[in-house]
Parts: structure tokens; sequence; C-alpha cells
DNA sequence: CGCACATATAGAATTTTGTCAATACGTTTT
DNA sequence: AAAACGTATTGACAAAATTCTATATGTGCG
């Protein structure tokens, strides 16, 4: 995988911010387009488009055009890239002991 | 599990820095004490101490006072309950179809 | 006790992020 | 073509995060 420290950021910034973890409430529905989010969500239409593209960009959103629409949904393959960051970076190697006081 | 997206976001501001990302790295060789990891980060004192602080407010991390020194480690229970997190919050409800275009 | 050392906290400066109003862009409809 | 609609971008401002210096706290040692 070997994603830079700022690329595994970027991934998880998208779940710093409190609208945008509502978001994926919301998301967890199925697809939903812009103009149906903006209503369940106490923003305006610009900050909402701002956060969906940190969502994006972060790969765990992806966006379809549909005409006018704009529709959201939760991408599985970002979510496992996600994972496998998450369990990546957490891992433990338990064979050696670089403790300073030992 | 049931978190709250405020505590969603604090869990995952954890890996928002790409400072804080470097120190998961130097902490999955084994516990280590702050002065240790200052010597490899191009930090003051005080700010190791302040991200210190946001990751053992994650979870991800523990801290573990001996004397004088702080040693910090990776929490793999924390790691489950980020990954946990995770897993429930990109989950998809296939079942309902919320798409407004349908 | 008093000094040295490791870490934490306070306060201030800088940068980043979140937010909105105004406007631009693209698509559909009349 | 023009109007209407949904979304994106721009620019400005406010809030939050990152960083540092200075200082405080706590621990071990002579």
């Amino acid at each position: 995988m070997e994603l830079s420290n700022k690329q595994i950021t970027v991934i998880f910034k998208a779940l710093c911010d409190e609208n945008r973890v509502q978001i994926f409430r919301l998301l967890q529905g199925g697809e939903l387009c812009a103009c149906h989010l903006l209503e369940d969500l106490h923003l305006s239409q610009p900050t909402l488009s701002h956060h969906m593209k940190v969502l994006c960009d972060s790969g765990l959103v992806v966006g379809r055009k549909e005409g006018k629409w704009m529709h959201y949904s939760i991408s599985q393959e970002g979510a496992k890239v996600a994972m496998d960051c998450l369990k990546e970076i957490t891992a433990v190697n338990e064979n050696d002991c670089n403790c300073c006081s030992k």
C-alpha cells in the first residue's frame, strides 16, 4: 500500500468534523444527492459543497453526476483502504524493544 | 458501541496531522519515552507534549509514567475501537434506497 | 534541602479549517 | 435563447489547530 503520512491525514480528515461524520450517517441508507443532504444539515450550500470535496478527496465517498444533480455514496473500496491504513499504522512490531530505559 | 459524532472526531484527529502519523510509525517498534520520540521529530518539547495529549485523548495511544519518564505505546484496545468505529461509520444499509431521484 | 532533569501547562503568534454571502458554471426546461 | 435550478468556486471572516518561548510541576540525586 505504502501511503505517505500526508496521504493518511487526507483520508482521516474525513472523520475529523462532526458535520462530515453526520454525512456518513446520512449516506448509510444509500446514495443521496447534495440537495437531500442539505435538508438534513444546518449548513449553507457552499459549506456542504466544501465538505463533500473533503470527503471525496479522502476516497471514502464518491460522487456521481446525473444531470444537474450530484449523488454521493460511501465508497466500499475507500473504506477498505482506510481500514487497511488504520490497521497498518496501529500495528506493533513486538520483535524488538526500543524502550529507552532497557 | 454508540459513539457520538464528537467522540468519533476525537478518535480520528489522531491521524489528521503528519507529525502524529509519524509518531505512530515510531511507536510501531514498541514503547518509547517522550525524550526518544523528541530526538526523531523536528519539534519542540512542548509541541510534542501537545501531540501526545491529542493521541492519548483519542485512545489510540496510552502513556505510562515511570519516574520522571513518560512511556508511550500504541493501544491495541484503542485501535480496535477505532477500527470498529470506522467499520460502523462506513457501513451501508442496502435495504432501502433513499436516492432523491427514485 | 537544593539542583538537575523530564514533562506539562500557559500564553501568544501563525497557519489551517470551517463558514457564509455573492457569484460563476453547467444542465434542463420553457 | 432565456429562465430556472443544482452545484461549485471565490473571497472574506471566524474559529480551531499547530507551533513556539517562557514557566511551572514533578521526580531523582548529591
